[in-house]
DNA sequence: CCGACAACCTGTGAGC
DNA sequence: TGCTCACAGGTTGTCG
């Protein structure tokens, strides 16, 4: 599930409720996600003093008495997501890994894919790969139109292939990538750096399009974040072309067709999309 | 450099 | 009802 927007709507729902609280206990009842989780005692006694984001991860920010700081970088991986409750918090349920307690509240997290991965770091995962070698935030004002338009002239893979690997632009997944090229009419398979300057600037504009209105679709359920309905967001997700083969495009009709493309379901119109 | 493929897991829906 | 199969929003590694 989560590509930019979910993690983004998480950050923003969790923050309110844990910035400024005290780790004071760290459940763990797997052993390992993707990665193993022994290191996540050490957050324990921590004071988290920001929650922030860097494409699909969540970075969380914690500090010592003197200030010293240290990182939890959490990915969702295909299935993870962070719910928040208040004592007496429920009993847990199937699936549900990880309780970081901050006295009365608990930030618990849930993977039933267990592709999600945590790990304590004593140096900001920003800056360690593989989060240094990723491309720009898409709502990064020095990503612009020619700095886009050079990344992607830099490969001769399909340009969808690249909007997933993040080299050009970071937070697109697979629903993501399928609708911003729909947006910029531009076909899936079109090599990267054959992309039109115009072309490149329709795909600059779909991306951020796409990704700041998912945002704020799943913004609008935040007030419910924090309890039973927690993390809803994004299931009202409507999408143009994502899992819509044999559908009318909504343009000019055409059947949505669907192809496979790096092992991925890839969706498009025809007749909308161009090579 | 690239693509193809497998792996990590569980859940769901389609088809029989 | 129950079986089997394909497939799922992500990432990482290997091999040719």
């Amino acid at each position: 599930m989560p590509e930019l927007p979910e993690v983004e709507v998480t950050r923003r729902g969790l923050a309110p409720h844990l910035i400024g609280k005290t780790v004071t206990e760290v459940v763990a009842r797997v052993g390992a996600l993707r990665g193993f989780l022994d290191c996540l005692p050490n957050i324990e006694g921590l004071r988290l003093v920001s929650l922030e984001r860097r494409a699909k991860v969540l970075i969380w920010v914690f500090e010592n008495d003197q200030g010293a700081r240290t990182w939890l970088a959490s990915h969702m991986g295909m299935s993870g997501s962070w719910r928040v409750y208040d004592r007496p918090w429920p009993e847990v349920q199937k699936h549900e890994h990880v309780d970081l307690v901050f006295g009365d509240t608990v930030a618990r997290y849930r993977d039933p894919r267990r592709f999600g991965a945590m790990t304590v770091m004593d140096a900001d995962p920003r800056g360690v790969p593989p989060l240094s070698r990723l491309g720009p935030e898409p709502f990064d004002e020095a990503l612009t139109e020619s700095s886009f338009f050079n990344n992607l002239k830099k490969t001769h893979r399909s340009v969808k292939q690249v909007l997933l690997d993040g080299s050009a632009v970071v937070g697109c997944g697979n629903i993501y990538a399928n609708e911003a090229l729909f947006d910029a009419r531009i076909h899936p398979t079109k090599p990267a750096d054959r992309l039109s300057r115009p072309q490149c600037a329709r795909l600059l504009e779909a991306v951020r399009k796409v990704l700041s209105s998912a945002i704020e679709a799943g913004g609008s359920t935040l007030r419910d974040f924090h309890g039973a309905d927690g993390a809803s967001g994004w299931f009202a997700l409507q999408t143009s072309v994502y899992d819509r083969e044999g559908e009318p495009c909504p343009i000019c009709g055409t059947p949505i067709r669907r192809i496979v493309l790096g092992q991925r379901s890839t969706y498009f119109c025809p007749k909308c999309q161009k090579k």
